[in-house]
DNA sequence: CCGTAAACGAGACGGTACGTCTTGTCTTACA
DNA sequence: TGTAAGACAAGACGTACCGTCTCGTTTACGG
């Protein structure tokens, strides 16, 4: 239900209570236990179905310029991640996984790989431009430019503007690019 | 107290009581409450006690290669990581962190940022040796380095090895060294 | 339920805890808060319950001789009062009493005036049998016969006996008979 | 302490509390701790100290008319009883009593007694002055005419007027005085 | 078109933990 | 030396939720 995900925007999961959810959602307490095994679960698919629009456009835009490209796919992601509406849920879902391995590995193959499988594939069509190494590892690649982004949100550990996501894809391009 | 500790490395956080650290520490409840704001501020502060060991050694190994020595710190870093007795507490305290932006702080401040300071200092002194682009800015090159790492211990998008850690400090040093 | 009328039989008021009571019976705290506002109503209707065997006999003896009648009731009253099994759960219930007067209107409603009725419909068989002045009231006159033992045995004051209870009656009842 | 008095005023038994006496008498706990053994004989000695003014007049009025006498002096107790500053305190006294066998006899030994003793001794003049039965057991007669009020007072099994007083009074000399 | 069974809302239940309060003991620091 | 101040271990308070378990009551489908 999408009661789980406007509960989840007001309240730090730890207060997030299933209780609430179910009242918040006119329902049942059992009904939520039918469905989903926890607190944790619920919260990723309440995410999920939140974030379904998304799932049409796994496809990250490609003007042929490699840099502009994925500069505008991380000020969108710093966008987000900035607006509370996006952060708070996110919070909570991210709690649930840095817990729950279970839960990860389930957010992994729903949530996660197909948008990195998008990103993995723009830096393919960019590796075969000439743009990248050819001996580069996507997968890495992929976690050079988002990671840092990602960890720095989690973390807190400085503010998250566009100016710093600039400076890391820079740096991660400026390793990812053909040598000599 | 390091009784908090011991409790941290054997439950996930949420399942972690005061209730149960209090009795494990022969202590009453209330002498928790006067002294932590939340359990959050005990975990922090146990994990803070557990690893003042490391406050000494603030300074990064310096071979006069960087490559080598940030392989070594990774290296001991990701062992750590994959060490159940490490990883548990330090999942237990970066929940706290990702809920609570208060504590984020405080964590940035008494543990986070002496080590930061550490690894840039070592990126300093390689950067006036002329391994490093003298333009770059050294805040962004350790988390190039170590974003990537994190986030894939946070979220277990993946095998976390020595291998990944390589890769990365490659691609992040190819990045950041001198242009032209 | 009746294991609070054990625990009673076991502890002073003071000490009778909720949370013991709940323990013993076997059930959650929140059921007790569920069906009883406060712990004083926990022990009314533990005493309520306990008693509910005395609920029926609501008939005082009638052999014809009041004196008689009443001496056989105060002898009886006066040995539950000195037996530990009636004293104990009866001095948690009293003590509750003189504290809140909402709970002093519920016992009076629920145990104390049935029983009043009862010992006043004696005196009145007796009133119109002429053992007794005409002009008598008998709710004083019920008082004046069991308050100066109810008043012992609260405050300890003397000791509680048989001959106590006789002299009492025999000099309420010289002061309740018809006069000239 | 006469701090103890004023709480006592203003709360139940229950909600009195050693810390909150200390406080409001600016006092260590441990002061307290030093002096008295429980609340309980804190609650004691403070009445004891609050109503030392009476132990002078331990001399009832004798004007000659026993009926008189006792009834300005049970029209001064009622009145008393129905006064919250005396109430309340007294409340606390009771409820330590009818808990505590051990305070009782204190209280008994230091306050009751001498009552009682003044009381008997006025109607041991009145029965040498063949005003009651001169095999009247005085200690019985005492308890006749002040154990009725008390327990209604206690209980609030009714209310507490001069008329019951009256009433009580009338019956219980009825049966004191002179037979044939 | 109706009987029946699944899923439902509601909410009581035995529990765990919360964060607060008080108890009685023990320690510190001042006067 | 004695006292106020207050930390301490202990444990009860009353509340919030947990996950399980009946309860009737809708729906909605197969006979």
């Amino acid at each position: 239900m999408s009661a789980a995900v406007e509960l989840a925007g007001e309240l730090p999961y730890s207060r997030l209570s299933i209780e609430a959810i179910a009242a918040r959602a006119g329902v049942g307490k059992q009904t939520i236990y039918r469905w989903w095994p926890s607190k944790a679960a619920v919260v990723l698919d309440a995410v999920l179905t939140w974030s379904q629009g998304d799932d049409g456009d796994l496809q990250l835009p490609d003007t042929g310029d490699l840099e502009t490209d994925l500069r505008a796919v991380l000020h969108a992601t710093v966008d987000e991640l900035n607006d509370p509406h996006y952060d708070r849920p996110m919070r909570s879902l991210t709690v649930a996984i840095v817990e729950d391995a279970q839960l990860a590995a389930e957010y992994g193959e729903r949530l996660e790989r197909p948008l990195h499988q998008a990103k993995k594939a723009r830096l393919h069509r960019a590796q075969l431009a000439g743009e990248l190494d050819p001996e580069a590892d996507l997968d890495v690649a992929v976690e050079m430019i988002f990671g840092p982004i990602m960890n720095r949100w989690m973390t807190r550990s400085g503010p998250l503007t566009h100016a710093y996501a600039d400076a890391v894809l820079a740096t991660a391009l400026a390793g990812l690019r053909r040598r000599g």
